[in-house]
DNA sequence: TCAAAAGTGTTCGACATACACCCATGT
DNA sequence: ACATGGGTGTATGTCGAACACTTTTGA
């Protein structure tokens, strides 16, 4: 009638035109060696919002990052010693903010390392389940959402959002299409910068209005 | 490290042009004499699956409704003995199907009674907060998807269908522009019968073609 | 001058929206 | 006959899809 219970971490960033999953190298039976998503037990008196922020600053040294909770996970059969319920969350980061941030080793687990989400190692318990299910919701939330500019910097090429769209829906976009469309969005800010140390001519900068976008779509 | 371990269901059906959901009238403390969602223990070596369709049963006397998962509740707070984490599933049922099989009560509770989502009595526990992630959810899924015809008999008429999308968008909608799309959507048909027993013109009846509206959204 | 990516318009079909009246039936 | 909901078409605007060339820059 008592369940252990922790909690996973679906970390997914935009990198070198591809979705990456942030991944630790377990240090500890089982899966010892395996690669899984980062997580670990909730305490017995501890809130699961604070539980999620202290275990992502324990595994993976990363603060103050939104995370939505994915779903729960409770087979009496994914851990050998009996059933551990892990609630999954799920948080979108900006590769060039966290790259230096990223722990380099614990006692539960040997490094930690970005996988394109299309070139897995084979993962401990369900973790392949559970990014799946993450990967899933992700592609439903995209479109006129803000989900893309949450993997991008401050300041971005349209190329970069392109690719970035791309990426979530895994196919190609049609340039003049896609810009068309994202001018009419409104809540993009043309900036007077360019691009730097690029050998090619230099693309223009945009910003996301969060303000804009949020007074868009607040009424419902 | 360990906690009890719950489910809760949220039972939604259309009924008189509203949305109405299951609620359990309590027979125990805490929140004795309080409405909540019907919903209890899950048992140490059962999978999660199973305990949902076995408290389901014995919560509401409902068998073979498939649940989707919501979400996981575990503050603190929730519950005055500790910590109670709980599994909120949810499900659409059609009120002709399951007026008749709804259990009259257990030792946990006193009866079960369905109440219209926007007249609701308190609610125990978070279950109000409960609810209200499932109707939002369900708001977001009705476009172009199976989940109306999941809330009315196998045979409606256009108007009741209609009704559904109006409850659940919680808007109006042109009666003309939303047969114009009903017909367009290709997976409704058109049957040689109509209503009966009603002191006006007869509605044509319709039912939802499963297999045609799977084959048009299987590929991805 | 070449390589690489930036930037830019038009046409077409599909779909959403706005809007008002006659029809069939039971009492 | 009347009350009640059933059933129908047109015009307009918006949006997504298809499609190819010129411009800018650094090396």
């Amino acid at each position: 009638m008592q369940t252990h219970f922790t909690i996973d971490c679906v970390i997914l960033a935009f990198d070198e035109g591809q979705v990456k999953v942030l991944l630790a190298e377990r240090n500890e039976y089982p899966y010892k060696d395996w690669w899984a998503l980062p997580g670990y037990f909730v305490n017995k008196y501890e809130e699961m919002e604070d539980a999620v922020a202290r275990i992502l600053l324990e595994m993976t040294g990363l603060k103050d990052i939104y995370m939505d909770q994915l779903a729960a996970f409770a087979g009496v059969k994914r851990h050998p010693e009996g059933r551990i319920l892990t609630v999954a969350y799920m948080a979108l980061v900006q590769m060039d903010e966290v790259r230096n941030k990223i722990a380099t080793g614990t006692n539960y687990m040997r490094q930690l390392k970005w996988f394109p989400v299309d070139e897995l190692p084979d993962l401990a318990f369900d973790h392949k389940e559970i990014l799946q299910l993450g990967l899933d919701r992700l592609k439903k939330s995209v479109s006129y959402s803000a989900t893309p500019y949450e993997l991008l910097p401050a300041k971005f090429t349209l190329t970069q959002l392109q690719q970035v769209y791309e990426a979530l829906l895994n196919k190609k976009l049609d340039k003049r299409n896609f810009r068309k469309k994202i001018n009419n969005l409104g809540y993009l800010k043309e900036l007077n910068e360019f691009q730097k140390g690029v050998s090619y001519r230099a693309a223009k900068l945009y910003s996301f209005d969060k303000k804009k976008f949020m007074k868009m779509f607040s009424q419902d």
